[in-house]
DNA sequence: CACCAGTTTCACAAACTTGTGAAAGTTGTT
DNA sequence: AACAACTTTCACAAGTTTGTGAAACTGGTG
């Protein structure tokens, strides 16, 4: 049964918490209630509606969350506005693994060790955490793989 | 060669690109600057003195790092004062695993999943993603222990 | 017990973030 | 062209974060 109240506490608790982790607050919001929405997808007014804030607030939200590409614009057929979606795997795929943001701190690590004396502790240290991010970076992108595949197989395995 | 220069460059990129993702500043200096050094431990005092900042923004930026079991606090001997560390592994281990985020974000999700219609496409959608982090909540720690087996792996290769 | 090196706490100024209302843009329809 | 339905941009008020200097605290030493 749907408690509007109780998934707009979800919606709140679990924009908190990506805000707490740097997401911006109305962005996380926006992409929360569309996760929450049974419809495919919301125009930006059914949006402002929902949350109960500014067209303003909404505007900014959905361009930092397309730049992300968490969220897809369509054109909602017969109506002059567009409608914002989450494509299905997008969130976990795009957010966590094409941002590159393993690689990007591989990178910046490895500049460090560059400016680091050969025999110290430092540039050994600092080494290792390069590894860590290039490790994490091969590993994560398999992790994801494997997880899509594991729930296709569960999704096949419903739907017989 | 060490360049004192391209150092402070590392880690304050370093360190912003951390603060880009919720840490506070301060602390990813704090850390980036316990990590770029030779030496194995720090002062307070020495750590406002390499980042040139007072005394009291250290003193809240280890406080923070302490309560994520990033650093350790040791005592120096023959001197008043304490001096941090970052713990070997601590650096991923504490900080992705044991804070039990993927646990977290998976209860949230559930409660989403429960305020939920039965029949709707809400439902299926958040469902998905509670087992999505159910997924990593238990693949990460694997993925982990797998790094440090390979990090002592190759340490051990190389020390022969 | 007074001192002192070192650290922590506190009130505050500066800089940034967030969300708003109002005005300006768009785009399709008459 | 004028309108209607939306969306975007902009200046700003409120709230938060960040780092500071100064004062209070701590605990070993002369």
């Amino acid at each position: 049964m749907r408690s509007e109240l109780e998934v707009r506490a979800f919606v709140e608790q679990m924009a908190m918490f990506l805000a707490d982790w740097g997401f911006p607050r109305m962005a996380a919001r926006v992409l929360m209630t569309l996760m929450s929405a049974d419809e495919e997808r919301l125009t930006a007014g059914e949006l402002a509606e929902r949350l109960d804030v500014s067209a303003a607030a909404i505007s900014g939200a959905v361009r930092y969350l397309q730049q992300l590409h968490l969220i897809d614009r369509v054109p909602v057929p017969g109506s002059r506005s567009d409608a914002y979606e989450v494509p299905r795997n997008a969130w976990y795929t795009a957010a966590i693994v094409k941002g590159g943001l393993y690689k990007r701190l591989a990178d910046l690590s490895d500049q460090g060790v560059n400016a680091l004396d050969e025999g110290g502790a430092a540039r050994e240290r600092i080494a290792e955490m390069r590894d860590f991010f290039l490790f994490l970076d091969d590993e994560v992108g398999l992790l994801l793989d494997r997880w899509v595949a594991e729930r296709d197989e569960r999704r096949q395995a419903r739907s017989w």
